[in-house]
Parts: structure tokens; C-alpha cells; sequence
DNA sequence: ATGGCTGCAGGATGCAGA
């Protein structure tokens, strides 16, 4: 099985590449971020005749969460526990139904964080222990899951082109990277780093200054797999070719496959 | 670089992104 994660930047702006990748690269589940739309304006037919069922988590003008599955869609949850206050439209869980048991599916958007002294880095911290309480209470279930989606977390230095551009930004900061571990260490395997171990692996190139042309690019669209996803993984590619293409949104896919 | 593009809402430009 074949599971997807694209931060598309606008839905419907990008529904002719969207369309055209999906039958091209085929993937069983696609988890979409930044559809910047609302549930009623999402092009769910696009998809829907290329196979897929639709779960949709809008939200008018930005942010947004997907998942698109060619399985049936078992149940659909959209928010993420912890904030009754919050109303920012960033993730969504999906259970599946395989031969080998019930798969969760998240598609998460987690904050850009930006500018760090501000409330908006206050809110992406926040969220992030919000989001190790969800793996904490999942982990203990022992089934398969799968966090996808587009983090706003540079890893490590080796995640990007130019580590120092980075070191006054949310993404990079010493408090996001030790939440992440937080996450990660809790059990989680990151799918593309099990798999690859070079250097100069990017999923975002900014639309400014070429940035594109020069690879000046971050890592920050992870998979973070539960140990009984973990044991299932048999690959992980970052699919580059989005890029180059026409009106291409500025992340680029991240997809994984699972024996089951 | 002083964020140098881009999408969206709305009907001009401001906001958000990373």
C-alpha cells in the first residue's frame, strides 16, 4: 500500500497537477494540507473519479486538511483534542480497513509558528504537545498508524540547503526541534529517514528568490509511523518532480509503502 | 534583503505562508 502526504497550496488552484500526479504516481491514500478551501468548495469529484472516497476538514481562505483513499473510509474525524478554543482546520483522522487490521491515517498541518516571538510560536508549541498527547493515548491501542503531513519542523541541519538561514525561524528553533523528539521519541519511526540517510533531501523550495533553481530547499514533510506501521515499512521517496512543474505548489509529495 | 512569490477573499489590497 502506497501512502501519500502533499501540502498542495490551494486545492483548487492546483487541481489540474493534483489530478495529474495522483494518476500517475497511484497512491492508495493521499493526505492533503493547505487546501484552503471549505468543505463545500473542495473538488472531491476530481478525485472521486479517479477512484477515491474523500474525507475533507475546510477551512475558508486557508489552512485545510484531506485524505484521499481508494479503500473505503471507515470513520472520519476532523480537530485534534486539547483546545476547545482552537478553530484552525489542521487535522484529520481516517481509519481504513486492510488484511492486516485497521489502519489510522492522520493528515496533519501542524503551525508555522512564525514570528517566534509572538503568540503564533506560542500556539505551534502548544499544538505540538497537544499532538504527543494523541500518540501517547494511540500508542497504547499497539495498531497501526500513520502521522502524515507537513510538520513546519526542520529536523536537523542536514534538512536544509542553508541550516544558518534558518536559525531565527520557527521551524529550526531548539523549543520546536525538542518538541518533535518529544514526538518522535515516543516510539515513532520517521519513515524517510528510516529508509534514506543522505544529506540534501528537501520537500519545500520557496516560490521567491529562485530558490527552486538553486536547491535551497528544507526537509520539513514527515511521516511518522506507530511501531506496528513501522514493522510494515518497506520504502520512502520524495517525489521532486512536482516542482518543476507548471503552477506547482511550493512542497512537493512524500510517499511511503506499507506491506499490508 | 527590506520575504524578492503565491493563493484567497473579494472586488483593492491585506493576510498568511516558511
Amino acid at each position: 500500500m502506497k501512502i501519500a502526504t502533499w501540502n498542495i497550496n490551494g486545492v483548487r488552484a492546483r487541481i489540474e497537477s493534483a489530478t495529474a500526479w495522483v494518476r500517475d504516481a497511484a497512491p492508495d491514500i493521499v493526505c492533503l494540507q493547505e487546501i484552503k478551501s471549505e468543505d463545500k468548495k473542495f473538488p472531491a469529484e476530481a478525485f472521486e473519479d479517479l477512484g477515491y472516497n474523500v474525507a475533507i476538514h475546510g477551512q475558508k481562505g486557508f489552512n485545510g486538511v484531506a485524505v484521499l483513499s481508494r479503500l473505503p473510509i471507515d470513520s472520519a474525524e476532523p480537530g485534534l483534542a486539547g483546545d476547545d478554543a482552537d478553530d484552525q482546520a489542521r487535522f484529520l483522522t481516517v481509519t481504513v480497513s486492510t488484511d492486516t487490521g485497521a489502519l489510522t491515517v492522520v493528515s496533519l498541518y501542524l503551525p508555522n509558528g512564525n514570528p517566534v516571538a509572538s503568540d503564533k510560536f506560542a500556539y505551534k508549541l502548544a499544538w505540538m504537545e497537544r499532538l504527543r498527547a494523541w500518540a501517547v493515548d494511540r500508542l497504547a491501542e499497539e495498531e497501526m498508524f500513520v502521522l502524515a503531513g507537513d510538520y513546519n519542523v526542520i529536523p536537523g541541519a542536514r534538512d536544509a540547503r542553508f541550516p544558518e538561514r534558518w536559525s531565527d525561524d520557527a521551524l529550526a528553533q531548539p523549543e520546536t526541534r525538542a518538541a518533535y523528539r518529544r514526538l518522535v521519541h515516543l516510539g515513532l519511526t520517521e519513515a524517510y529517514r528510516a529508509c534514506d540517510d543522505n544529506d540534501g533531501a528537501f520537500t519545500f523550495w520557496d516560490y521567491q528568490a529562485g530558490a527552486w533553481q538553486k536547491n535551497n530547499g528544507i526537509r520539513i514533510d514527515h511521516m511518522l509511523l506507530s511501531p506496528q506501521a513501522a514493522d510494515r515499512l518497506v520504502g520512502a521517496d520524495i517525489d521532486k518532480r512536482t516542482r518543476g512543474w507548471e503552477k506547482p505548489s511550493d512542497h512537493v509529495p512524500v510517499v511511503i509503502e506499507l506491506d499490508v
